[in-house]
Parts: structure tokens; sequence; C-alpha cells
DNA sequence: CGAGTGTTTGAGACATTTCAACGATAGTGG
DNA sequence: CCACTATCGTTGAAATGTCTCAAACACTCG
């Protein structure tokens, strides 16, 4: 636990306009926590004892199914709550948290949660619009999945990714962690095999460029156009 | 627009533990619709100038891709909120809601939710809670969808209904509003044509019964059991 | 430089979709 | 009340997208 000044949170959304006593007295309780890459914030299943603010990095939120295939929730990027689940009224977490690249993460103990939100009714609001974009985002996934084939959700997951954590060059777009084939498929519902494959024909058409875990969109628009039409655009 | 008594919602949960004169003060500006089955609510893009509690019936809430095709969201049972886009921050409504059977629904306009609120802070908490188990549920289908085989996905979906809407017979659990094929495959992401053959073959083996628009679940145990392993059970 | 991890690619197997036709049921109007 | 019609359900056969299995390749890290 150690100091921390007002304006590390003062830009996110969840804490606009609040006043610096009340913005004190949310830090007052808070902890923060160095995160290796790899390392693990909190596993599915765990008792929620806590609640989380990414200040920087990027967190990858898992869960296993009972015979251990992974599916990928969401990344949580800088800015953004997770391990809510006391507020959602869990008693354990959904979902195993970890760290994809270098992040630094605050976190409180979910016993504080209602005297924060009491002190600070608008903490609820910002919560629920942050939940219901998340939902939102989830039925988007869910329409995919059933209405769209492989290679239209790859593509439509890889230009998510570049406007969550793109970051613009001259001549594209670089997804700014380390993402697998892996990742992508466990974002989708295909294997790695169809995402290499996909991935590899949109290289030749000039559409992307590839790379070890590496993700850099050469043709955005032509990539939407793909994304939206059933048949492929030249 | 007529008046209301309190006991008609008192037993919610949204509203349990509100003294008398909150809840009139809530009840104060709702209004009162009748729907026939077919009847639509709002419609997806629709401006969300109206917030909804169902009071008995069930609604089928709905998204249609750009090329046509529906995917059903979710069904909403008596006492569930639902098109509460105000409260997720958002100007329209992003799927169609129509009535699956004859149904009762109160609404609110939207200016009044900060009023509420303000008053009820607990409703921002109750409708957090809410929609945290709706994103629960969303998280599931994903997962579903993407480990799962049609016919596992078809068993959790109907196990599902049967749980949300069954009403227990003697020799079995009878989903109590109509459901088709068609509805089944657009929970599951699949063709109604897989969702027959799967339903067909289930009921060879006396696992439910079919009929139009209708599901009874003879063996929920076995269906369970399928719906949990790989292969199928005996 | 070797080990480990991530990626590519091929060929065959397979689940599900697509296309097509028919059958059954419920509601409607004469 | 019966015929009519629309909707919903069933079933078969062929087409196809994706997975599975298998092997080799490439890069990175220690």
């Amino acid at each position: 636990m150690q100091k921390l000044d007002r304006s590390l949170i003062r830009g996110f959304d969840l804490f606009a306009a609040m006043n610096d006593e009340d913005l004190d007295a949310v830090l007052a309780p808070v902890e923060v926590r160095r995160l290796a890459k790899g390392d693990v914030v909190f596993a599915q299943g765990d008792p929620a004892d806590s609640f989380f603010l990414l200040l920087h990095g990027r967190l990858k939120v898992v869960q296993v199914t009972p015979d251990g295939q992974q599916v990928i929730v969401r990344f949580v990027g800088p800015g953004e709550v997770y391990g809510v689940a006391v507020a959602l009224g869990r008693a354990d977490y959904p979902g195993t948290v970890r760290a994809a690249a270098e992040s630094l993460t605050l976190s409180w103990r979910s016993e504080h949660w209602p005297a924060l939100v009491s002190r600070q009714p608008r903490l609820a609001l910002n919560t629920l619009q942050h939940v219901g974009a998340r939902l939102q985002e989830a039925h988007t996934r869910i329409r995919e999945m059933a209405t769209e084939e492989a290679e239209r959700r790859v593509a439509h997951t890889v230009l998510r990714l570049a406007e969550q954590a793109g970051r613009p060059t001259r001549d594209g777009i670089l997804v700014d962690f380390p993402v697998s084939r892996q990742d992508i498929a466990e974002m989708t519902g295909t294997t790695l095999h169809t995402v290499s494959r996909i991935l590899s024909a949109w290289e030749d058409r000039g559409l992307v460029e590839g790379g070890r875990q590496r993700i850099f969109v050469r043709a955005p628009d032509r990539l939407k156009v793909l994304a939206e039409r059933s048949e492929a655009a030249g």
C-alpha cells in the first residue's frame, strides 16, 4: 500500500465529477499492486473479497469450462473496473483475471463497497452504465456467434481489438499488447488453426500483417467491409 | 393510466424493502399497458423514452442483423425490468420487445429515472444486480456457443427455459408459454432444422415431448446429464 | 545453441447447414 | 362445421465450413 495522488484516477470516467474530498475518501482504503505479465489477480471461483480498477496495462478475463476449454470474456484496459462481483450480488468471481502485459491496478476490499456507494451515489450509476456497456458488447458477441461465419467473427474481433487497444501508425493500426492466434480463437469460438488460416489469407491480400502474438491492421476499411458483407471484399 | 395498488409490485425484488410512501412516489408516474400476443412494446433503434416492468406474461427480446436474421436476446418474465436503456446510458433501444403471450406491463417515462433513483438509491443498486445477472447469463451463453455442439447448447437452453418458465407437472416440466423450434434455434445459434432433429431424437429416447410451440421435459435429470457430458447419455 | 512456445499448412473426418418436399396443426371465414 | 390457408414441424440428401489430427516451421528466450 502506498500514497496515491488524486490525479492518478481523476481522469477516469468512474470518478469524473467528484470533488477532492470525496475522491480522498474513495482513495483512502485503496491498495495498489504491480502485475507482471502472466500474474493472476484472482481466479474463477475465488471468494469475491475485492473489486478493482486498472490504472495501466492490459488484463485478460477468461472462463474455463469443466472440461478445460478456455473462453476469453474480455480484455480490461486502463480506467476500467473489474472484479465487481460484489456490486452484482455475487459471492465469488465468475472468471479468472490474468495480466496480458505489465500492469498496475488498484483494489478495494469488498466491505467498502456499501460505504463508498452511499457516500458517492454516482458510483453506482457509473458502474451501472459500465456494466450496461459490457452487457451490450456481450450481446453483440452472441449475435455474431449465432449468425456469422468464422471469418467475419474474426474480422469483427480484430477490429474491436484495434479500436480498444490500437496504436495508430503511419500505415495501419497496431494492437499494442500481445495477442496470440489462440487468444483470438478463444474470443471467437473457433480454433487457432482456423484463425491462423484466416489471418494468413488476409495477409496475402494485404489486409493485415501477422507475427508472433502481434496483429497489425494495414487496411481497416477493407477489413470493415469484409466484416459487414457476407461475401468477401476484393 | 389507471389507479394501481401497491400490492401489485410489492412482491418484486426491485421494490423490496421500500416503505409505502416511497412506493407511492415510484408508482405515481407509472403507466399500465395490456399486451396481446405479438404486440410490440418498442422496436430496435427507437428512442429510449421509457423503461418498463413486466407484471404478468412473457416477452421476447430480439435483435435483428442488417441482413434480417433474428437472434433472441432473452425472455422477460414477471417482476423483471426491461428497456432500461436510459439507466445504461443509451439513447435508443438495442433490441425489439414483443409479447410472447398475453401480458401486462408497467412503464415510466425515462425522464423520471434520475428522480426515482435519487429518491430511492436502492433502485440503482437493485438494477445493477439485475443487469449483473443478465451479464452473467450472457457470458454463459457465449461460453456455450464457443465450446459446445448444437445438441448440448439446445439441452442447456431447454433446461433454462424449464427453470425460468416451467410449470411442474406430475411427470415432467412444461414450459408455460409458446416456444417454437425457430425460437430455440435463435437462442442457440443453429437452424430450426437442427433443433427439430435434436428434439425428435430426444422424443424417441423419452427425454422430452414435442408439439406445436410446446416443450414438455419428461426427464430433466437425464437431459442435465446430456447437457454436461460431451457424450450422449443412454 | 537448444528448448519451448507460437504459427503455418495439409488432408481427412464430421457436424451442421442448405435445399427441398411433405405433413401436421391451429386459426379463419364462408 | 368444414374447407382453406398460414404457420409450424418433420425428414431426407447433398453441400460445405470448420474441426481434428498430424507434421513441420519460426521465432524468442535463457
